[in-house]
DNA sequence: TAGACGTGGTT
DNA sequence: TAACCAAGTCT
């Protein structure tokens, strides 16, 4: 059966000699395993998450393990990955693996986009790395790649539209081949057809992109909104949850007040870590993290 | 649907 | 150096 996707023998071959050894792609990986390191990734990147996923894995090998422990201790551990949330749905993940689907990490998509976290990329990914299904996984490095090689353009959407989603589809080659074609696809984009400059000289697929052929126009679209961080809430809430994840029991308030000089943007943010989870107060007014 | 949500490395 | 960017999700 001819294949319909052009791309797929030349991203399967370069995949093969150049992606990274990566221990969740090892094997042996289990689907735990699989999903705490996509939680980890989103959003965040691979040098910054291998000691902290490799930490877990040591500590709470499966979703048992982790759902045996307060949520805080989650959080504690999640140390300074950022989007600290993450953590707490990932404790919540292992404690609906637990309760819900016999201790098993779920194989199919629906069931997987259930769990707190686990979005449409993130259930795909697991559906697709930990349990071989054939599911398209657009990530932002795959949308750049096919926004490039196949519309010609520099950069995707800021948001997924149904028009990526189609072509996605249309490229997904037979069940044996979709989830090494899934990752190879994101380490194309993660390695050669990167953000900022695109290493065509690199790209084994260079003769067959469109924005390469076009002579690389530049991206057109509105600006893609800068995100800024000093004095925002994020970075008031990052400087107090740095706090709680330092300590070992109660934090005193003084504590709290003493890294964030502005009182309202203080409480504001601290009374928003309590209303996700992330902080509980105690009766004394001191603050920890969740029990 | 746009904006909130952390953090640190790179250009 | 400030801006950009990194395997997104949720509301």
């Amino acid at each position: 059966m001819p294949e319909r996707n052009p791309l797929l023998n030349p991203v399967l071959e370069w995949y093969a000699r150049c992606a990274r050894e990566l221990p969740w792609r090892e094997p042996d990986a289990t689907p735990w395993a699989i999903l705490v390191s996509e939680i980890m990734l989103q959003q965040t990147p691979v040098a910054r998450v291998l000691p902290v996923w490799t930490e877990w894995m040591r500590r709470w090998p499966t979703p048992a393990a982790l759902a045996a422990e307060p949520p805080g201790e989650a959080v504690r551990h999640w140390g300074r990955l950022g989007y600290p949330r993450r953590a707490l749905n990932l404790h919540a993940c292992a404690r609906a693996v637990t309760d819900l689907h016999g201790g098993e990490v779920p194989s199919d998509h629906a069931t997987l986009l259930s769990l707190p976290g686990v979005g449409e990329y993130t259930a795909a990914a697991v559906a697709s790395f930990a349990f071989r299904g054939r599911h398209a996984v657009l990530d932002t490095n795959v949308r750049r790649v096919l926004a490039r090689a196949v519309r010609g353009e520099e950069y995707p959407p800021k948001a997924t539209t149904a028009a990526e989603r189609a072509l996605a589809e249309s490229l997904l080659p037979g069940p044996e081949d979709a989830p090494v074609w899934a990752v190879a696809v994101m380490e194309l984009g993660a390695l050669v057809c990167t953000a900022r400059a695109a290493r065509c000289a690199d790209c084994p697929i260079s003769g067959l992109c469109a924005w390469r052929l076009a002579g690389k126009p530049p991206y057109e679209g509105p600006a893609r909104r800068g995100q800024g961080y000093a004095g925002t809430d994020r970075q008031c809430r990052g400087r107090l949850l740095a706090v709680l994840r330092g300590a070992h029991g109660p934090v005193p308030k003084a504590a709290l007040d003493a890294v964030w000089d502005d009182a309202v943007q203080r409480e504001r943010a601290l009374d928003g870590l309590v209303a996700d989870g992330l902080a509980e107060v105690l009766d004394d007014g001191t603050y920890r993290l969740p029990l």
